[in-house]
DNA sequence: CGGGTTACCTGACGGC
DNA sequence: TGCCGTCAGGTAACCC
């Protein structure tokens, strides 16, 4: 489920039934074998912490506690919720001091769970190398992004995916966010313009930025969904459309693999 | 090194 | 109904 928009939802959620004050009572481990294996200290580390702040980086959840970070990322199918019947694929219970139960549910098992001192996540190996965050204006601006394009050749879709250059931007909101801009996924990027990267840079805040707002709708659903509020599919103009009419012009959507990835574009609107 | 491909997992879905 | 191939929103580890 997640783009940063959809773990920003989550982040908002988790925050929504964890008050302050709230601490670890004890961790339940499952499984440990997710996409890298979890350290085993965790449970221990974070016994009887109190959860000061929780913290959303790129596509990575933060839990910081007193003395240590708990370091999440969802991957492609994990989800948090409030416990209520153990399900397949549960790997992880956080049982709180106020009486929830915290379940980490991931089938796939891309998600990641790791720790890092307090104030040291930072330099943590999965953060180390990460863009800006796309709602910081001072760094991720249309000149730096046009930099950035002039260094490469890659299909522009792939450059903005690409989370050493900027975070957040998964495969779904890629496609959105250049339909947006009328920037056909695969054109190479050392061609954009300095005007396609001001509209790249605004319509990549812009989208996922109506996504939050989308998600924020959505939240009352946590505990029954399990922070799986989902993409917010209604307003999708090209993604998974194939040969359906574009809502613009009436042309249908095209779709190709790009860099690997599935995409959609128009071909009237985008050029 | 930049750029492209593959692997990691399970489940859902479409075609036969 | 069931079997099989294909695909899925992420990213690190490989190649060349």
């Amino acid at each position: 489920m997640p783009e940063l928009p959809e773990v920003e939802t989550v982040k908002r959620g988790l925050e929504k039934i964890i008050p302050a004050n709230t601490k670890i009572k004890s961790i339940e481990l499952l499984r440990a074998d997710l996409r890298f294996p979890m350290p085993q200290e965790i449970p221990q580390k974070f016994k009887n912490q109190e959860i000061l702040r929780i913290e959303r980086r790129a596509k990575y959840l933060l839990f910081h506690t007193s003395n240590n970070t708990l370091i999440n990322h969802l991957g492609m199918t994990g989800t948090w919720r409030e416990f209520q019947d153990a399900k397949d694929h549960d790997h992880i219970y956080l049982n709180l001091s106020n009486g929830l139960k915290l379940a980490y549910r991931d089938p796939r098992r891309f998600g990641i769970l790791d720790f890092a001192r307090k104030d040291q996540w930072q330099k943590h190996k999965f953060f180390s190398h990460l863009g800006p965050e796309p709602f910081d204006r001072e760094q991720f601006t249309a000149d730096y992004l046009f930099q950035q394009c002039k260094r490469r050749k890659v299909a522009i879709k792939t450059l903005i995916m690409n989370q050493v250059l900027v975070v957040g931007v998964g495969n779904i909101y890629a496609s959105e966010a250049l339909f947006r801009a009328a920037i056909r996924p695969r054109k190479s990027c050392h061609r954009l313009t300095k005007r396609d990267c001001e509209r790249l840079v605004l319509a990549i805040r812009e989208i996922l930025q109506k996504a939050i707002d989308a998600g924020g709708s959505s939240i009352s659903d946590f505990k029954s969904a399990g922070g799986d509020s989902g993409y917010f599919q209604h307003s999708f103009q090209v993604y998974d459309r194939k040969d359906k009419p574009c809502f613009v012009c009436e042309t249908p959507i095209q779709a190709a693999v790009v860099g690997g990835r599935s995409s959609y574009w128009c071909r009237s609107c985008q050029s």
